[in-house]
RNA sequence: GGCCAAGUAGCUCAGUCGGUAGAGCAGCGGAUUGAAAAUCCGUGUGUCGGUGGUUCGAUUCCGCCCUUGGCCA
């Protein structure tokens, strides 16, 4: 039986609609997966994934190509300039929109996606807190260069104690969402996330892990990737990118991997090889993370992305939840 | 063939005035609430090239050998 106390897996009273979660690390080949899953079932696909929401950026984030999207729709793919900003929340609100929409079409969401943040947001749902917001950041990051963050890490030890005592004082991203969300409401963070309620989708979700079981042939998929991305004109993306569009290196775009490497290496930063070396390790090290996720969810299915009959293991699942 | 330099962690290197060694990067583990492909935390035993000698003790000093690079023939 699966996990029925965690929030977003309560066991299904029957008649909920089934969707499908496809969660993997880079590389481990959730799109073939997808298509293939596409084909076989009246699945419609929504993407996970905090990179290919970018439109213009194609090769770095592995999208499918064209033709492969006109045939199987993606949903949440190009949905934003790359001078613009995401969020989990955004994610979960058009998650949710697009899975009723398919759903009432009588067809069943797949989704699928390395970003394992969303997943969760989408499964266990998020508190009532602020949306970020520019000028707070702005202050906030002005006063971080004066007097650093242990220091700002400290003044949230006085509006947000609870808050503090888990964050590190060099966590810029957290000490800055903590205080920004105390800025804007007046009321600790931790206040605010504590008073959620539990979060009850109408959906029978199918948690899917995709896992290598050898990280070295992982490693090696990973380096001919990346090898295949410059080789398709990565570098010219990122060149065409900068000219269509006012980017800097810290906009959320272009901390992407892959792309911050070429930033890097047309500023000068680093040479070709370099590039290639930080690029690939700066993806292994995506992939590691994304592991990470996946062993913390252990309701998820679980299977070997290296396996041979992937494909058949997973299509076998899938058809024994779509029937159930 | 002769001379010189270098061989220490997966990589680049530091160091030990003789008491068996440590940084950065990589790797590995973890955290994760509107930036998440982000951000942060933890984690360092390796025939110190091989072999013989000096020494209580050699990775360190000496001899020879091997490998790599440079210079001279």
């Amino acid at each position: 039986m699966t996990l029925v106390s965690l929030p977003g897996f309560e066991a299904p009273p029957e008649g909920k609609p089934a969707a499908i979660l496809l969660m993997g690390p880079t590389a481990s080949g959730k799109t073939g997966l997808a298509l293939e899953l596409a084909r076989r079932f009246p699945v419609e696909i929504i993407s996970v994934d905090s990179a290919q929401v970018y439109r213009h950026m194609d090769i770095g984030t592995a999208k499918p190509d064209l033709a492969t999207r006109l045939r199987f729709p993606h949903h949440l793919v190009d949905i934003i300039e790359p001078n613009e900003r995401y969020s989990a929340a955004r994610f979960r609100a058009d998650a949710l929109g697009r899975m009723r929409d398919i759903c009432a079409q009588g067809r069943t969401p797949l989704l699928v996606g390395g970003t394992m943040l969303y997943f969760k947001a989408l499964r266990e749902g998020l508190s009532d807190l602020p949306e970020a917001d520019a000028d707070a950041r702005a202050v906030i990051d002005g006063m971080a260069a004066e007097v650093g963050w242990p220091a700002l890490h400290r003044e949230l030890g006085r509006v947000d104690p609870a808050t503090a005592a888990r964050l590190d004082p060099n966590d810029s991203q957290r000490i800055q969402r903590a205080m920004e969300v105390f800025y804007l409401t007046g009321r600790a963070m931790s206040e605010l996330v504590a008073e959620r309620g539990p979060s009850d989708l109408p959906y029978r979700l199918v948690p899917i892990a995709l896992v290598p079981g050898d990280r070295a042939r992982l490693h090696e998929r990973i380096a001919a990737r990346f090898e295949e991305m410059l080789e398709l004109g990565l570098i010219n993306e990122v060149r065409s990118l900068r000219e269509e569009y006012v980017l800097k290196p810290d906009l959320p775009s272009m901390r992407c991997v892959g792309y911050r490497q070429v930033w890097q290496y047309l500023e000068g930063g680093t040479t070709l090889s370099g590039l290639r070396e930080k690029g690939i390790a700066a993806t292994r090290q995506l992939a590691k993370r994304q592991l990470t996720w996946l062993r913390s969810m252990p309701d998820a299915a679980s299977f070997d992305c290296l396996a041979g009959d992937l494909a058949g293991q997973v299509v076998d699942k899938v058809a024994a939840e779509l029937a159930a």
